[in-house]
DNA sequence: CATCAGGGCCCTG
DNA sequence: CAGGGCCCTGAT
């Protein structure tokens, strides 16, 4: 890999999502494998992000209370971005991070809830959010396929490594994806050297549907619920886990709740019943009884909470199923 | 040493 | 619609 490159340019806005609003519960979800391109740590959080043929170097930070929320976006490039510019990166970060959308409805509609209820108290206004972009989403779906969490970490370094870049802004240094076009134009085992296995096919067939502009996510984003499932299981190695994940955390469906994987299906057997494994019909029939349109939503929030209580005092039966 | 499932999905019959 | 196969690992 070539030497990290410098983003010694820093430009800074503020933007004020609704409240309520919960800062670090946004930005940074303990339930998700690490991985290089991103960290959060003493109430900031950095990212890269590969935007227009540059890459870019955010770093968001909570400058708000509880009745006027705020957050500070910094971000970082090699040269400055014009204002223009500047504009599209903020609103993108802005969707990215579910900063456009309000919560209020939501706690009003729960806030009774038995379950629900005191995990709003703790960590309401958690957004869900997605750093990566809509062709990188799926990068991370498919590396977690089949694969057990320590797996899917190597892969995800293996890929930064060989095709992705190093950008040093802000006193961190961080991993930064390809371009679509980078994967697209690999041979396939060249991927296959770097231990993904059958995922070489995949990453390819993704990343030329993404180069070749056949994917248009603005013209997705205005598509209802069901015609977008359609075309995104449409993409190649998307089936029906990895759908409910892009069309939770990318679009932002918030009762994209209809497929419980057997991994979910194990941590909301425990959260909802108590039980070592209930079938994933119960568990999403429950789900929707209690929480109706709002379910993945609040499904996400008891999901969060738990890994959040879990860094703090480790659970046991929680820490079986993340298996490194 | 062999076997098997793992935070799926594709393809075939 | 059911089930085999797929890459590689770590657990058994």
């Amino acid at each position: 890999m070539p030497g990290s490159m410098i983003l010694d340019s820093a430009q800074s806005l503020t933007l004020r999502p609704a409240p309520p609003f919960d800062f670090a519960g946004t930005v940074f979800k303990p339930s998700h494998f690490p991985s290089s391109d991103a960290g959060y740590e003493a109430g900031i959080y950095r990212q890269t992000m590969r935007w227009g043929g540059e890459v870019l170097g955010l770093r968001l930070e909570d400058v708000g209370n509880a009745t006027q929320p705020a957050v500070r976006l910094t971000v970082f490039a090699h040269t400055p971005l014009t204002a223009d510019a500047l504009a599209a990166v903020a609103a993108e970060v802005a969707h990215r991070f579910g900063l456009d959308r309000d919560l209020a409805p939501f706690h009003t509609a729960l806030a009774g809830d038995e379950l629900l209820g005191p995990v709003l108290a703790r960590r309401g206004g958690m957004r869900v959010s997605a750093g990566v972009s809509l062709y990188e989403f799926p990068v991370t779906a498919v590396v977690l396929q089949n694969a057990t969490v320590r797996r899917t970490v190597r892969m995800m370094e293996a890929l930064f490594a060989a095709y992705g870049a190093r950008a040093a802004y802000d006193g961190v240094e961080l991993s930064a994806f390809w371009p679509p076009e980078a994967l697209a134009a690999a041979p396939e085992e060249d991927l296959r050297a770097l231990k993904v296995g059958y995922r070489a096919k995949t990453l390819r067939r993704q990343a030329a549907a993404f180069s070749s502009g056949e994917i248009d996510e603005a013209v997705l984003r205005t598509l209802t619920k069901d015609e977008l499932k359609r075309r995104l299981l449409g993409l190649y190695g998307v089936g029906p886990a990895s759908v409910s994940y892009l069309l939770f955390e990318v679009f932002h469906h918030y009762d994209a709740l209809d497929y419980l994987p057997p991994w979910e299906q194990k941590i909301y057997s425990r959260l909802l019943f108590g039980e070592a494994l209930v079938p994933p019909e119960r568990i999403l029939a429950e789900a929707g009884r209690c929480w109706g349109e709002w379910r993945m939503l609040a499904a996400h929030h008891l999901f969060e909470d738990l890994f959040w209580q879990h860094q703090a005092q480790p659970i046991p039966w929680l820490e079986e199923l993340i298996r490194l």
